[in-house]
DNA sequence: CCCTATAAATGGAACGTTCCAATAAATCAA
DNA sequence: TTGATTTATTGGAACGTTCCATTTATAGGG
């Protein structure tokens, strides 16, 4: 029985006999309704194909159940990950989140930002574009929402993050590489716009020089995060004078595209150059050689995420301590010589 | 200066200096107000740090602006990429719409629907999950909210479909696997619960029978349509007393397994052993050797989608055309050992 | 049988907007 | 000057819910 207009709690209410305070009361499962009652008003309700409408709920209620993630990348499996990780924990808390996609680009996600707002979010879980200016976040902020950074932070914000461990992850990497017997070492992708650059950089300098590597020694190469950046970062390494022979790589997809540049030239991606990843995305273990990455636990920082965002909008506040993921260097074929290890995955690391 | 309590027309109105209602006209952006009183009211909006209430908004005006994309696979690139497409065009119409994920859970499509509903959206583009009950967007149907269905359909459903022309695709790819000579010929991967399969299968068949391949020589074999599917195809196929030669498979996932096992074997995908892919995921271009597929052109689609929904909703309507894709014989390197067309992708097909 | 305590149900105001009808101010034609 | 017309602005009701303060019914104690 559809009826063009949609039905209200009045209708409802009408239709069972009852007042529209009654009505609500079912609706929030009060147990201050008689059962018979109860059962009679729910039955109405499905007789006459009631929806509910929250908006005009929120509208009383001060705060609304809607959740917003807000996400740089959907098509980066990685990030796709990450968001799943968290809808799991928010399905088993009873609540739908809302994803939007913003493309690494800051005017569409100011646009987002705003539409979320508008819908009355009682929270926020986003994993900034690039490029975010510190001032985004401002409205939100005053205007009380709980907000948690989600794999990425932003320069000087006192908003809480969940993250992996970037420098650790790639100073394990760094180390690893160093420990095969590579003297000549290259940082290839990302660029500096990124914190997480900075961290990872940082990461790979530190173990450089704490296992005496010379600073010449170690190359930085800004670049795309695509295999296109890949492709362009082994291609400006090979031409140098004096190559480098190992490269820690800003992702996996950075790691895919040198690899691939080394066989179109003939090159053998391990016993000729050696590479390590980033992320370790489901490709990586499938790739040809299986490529070695640092493993960052994407769904499982969404969890932590989702989990932390709960807690803040349950006691109200919008603070929150950061976390830190655990990484794990997971070592596969793609790095070095050494014949011991091909073909057997092994794990190493584990930070705290 | 952020106030606890979040600001009102009505606080910006006293600000000016100037009634509600003109406010709420100046937020519409009427031509009916002095461009100098409209000014003072801008400037009022920003000092008090106003966040407009959609939700009050909706209650009065009939309907909302919100666009719900619903999405049985976020992890898989393709879906992802069907998600960024409808995002483009909604962008570029003004509007947020808002994502939800399924995982392939009925269930959980259950729940997101209803919340959505809930959250009164205008329209709906669902990508539904495996196993949808046909009953399922009933109450949505009831309820006069205009739903498109993209990349897969209900076996029974008025619901207008945007898809790729799956019938067709496995026709190409088949008829190639038989134009490079082989004779046996299976399609491996996916299930029947989904009508996609149905569809390709069907592709499948029709060019098998039309080509003049025996019905005993063309094998379906069920699976999952993941690489490990693609693993346990390709075993169940191989152990068998006359195995295939060739092997069209439900998706590009599904191939990487079958080329993985291949590999495992010993076995050159290519020469030893013909494998096609569909929906040409951007990993087949890059994969060793690069796989050849049917590109079904995901984004595309979703924009298409998108357009079809705003179109719906501007007319008001329930009902609209469905809309069968092109695809595309991408031609690589993973088929048939002809050396003519190796290390060179060619595109031959192209549908209506 | 009356008074109080408890349980169940209810009416009304409020939430923040939109939109219509109405008013006030400014302009114009005669 | 006066009435008609146009231009800007405004108050009030309505949207569908929640929640508080009441009312009504039911039971218990003396």
């Amino acid at each position: 029985m559809a009826s063009r207009a949609k039905a209200t709690i009045f209708d409802i209410a009408r239709e069972a006999g009852v007042s529209k305070s009654t009505v609500s009361l079912v609706l929030q499962g009060s147990g201050l309704i008689r059962p018979e009652t109860a059962v009679k008003v729910r039955k109405a309700i499905e007789d006459v194909g009631y929806v509910y409408n929250r908006g005009a709920a929120n509208l009383r209620k001060a705060h609304s159940n809607v959740i917003g993630m807000v996400i740089n990348d959907l098509t980066n499996p990685f990030f796709a990950e990450l968001a799943v990780g968290m809808e799991r924990v928010f399905q088993s808390a009873g609540i739908v989140p809302f994803m939007a996609n913003t493309a690494e680009n800051p005017v569409r996600q100011e646009e987002v930002l705003k539409s979320l707002m508008e819908q009355g979010v009682a929270g926020l879980i986003v994993s900034p574009a690039r490029g975010t200016t510190p001032g985004a976040f401002r409205r939100l902020e005053m205007a009380g929402v709980p907000i948690v950074f989600a794999m990425r932070r932003l320069p000087e914000s006192r908003i809480p993050v969940i993250a992996p461990d970037n420098h650790r992850g790639a100073y394990f990497a760094t180390a690893h590489l160093i420990g095969k017997g590579h003297r000549r070492l290259a940082f290839f992708g990302g660029s500096s716009d990124l914190v997480v650059y900075h961290e990872r950089v940082g990461g790979f300098r530190e173990a450089c020089e704490t296992l005496g590597i010379d600073t010449r020694d170690m190359l930085v190469i800004e670049g795309e995060t695509s295999r296109k950046g890949g492709i362009a970062c082994l291609e400006t390494a090979l031409a140098m004078a004096e190559p480098p022979t190992a490269a820690l790589c800003f992702n996996d997809a950075v790691a895919f595209g040198v690899m691939l540049a080394l066989r179109k030239r003939g090159l053998e991606p391990g016993p000729d150059f050696a590479v390590v990843g980033f992320d370790d995305v489901i490709e990586a273990e499938h790739y040809m050689p299986a490529l070695t990455s640092v493993a960052v636990d994407s769904p499982g920082l969404g969890e932590r995420a989702a989990h932390v965002m709960l807690k803040m909008i349950q006691s109200g506040t919008t603070r929150a301590e950061d976390h830190i993921g655990a990484v794990n260097l997971v070592i596969r074929e793609s790095c070095g010589p050494d014949r011991r290890t091909r073909n057997r995955a092994a794990v190493v690391g584990g930070a705290a």
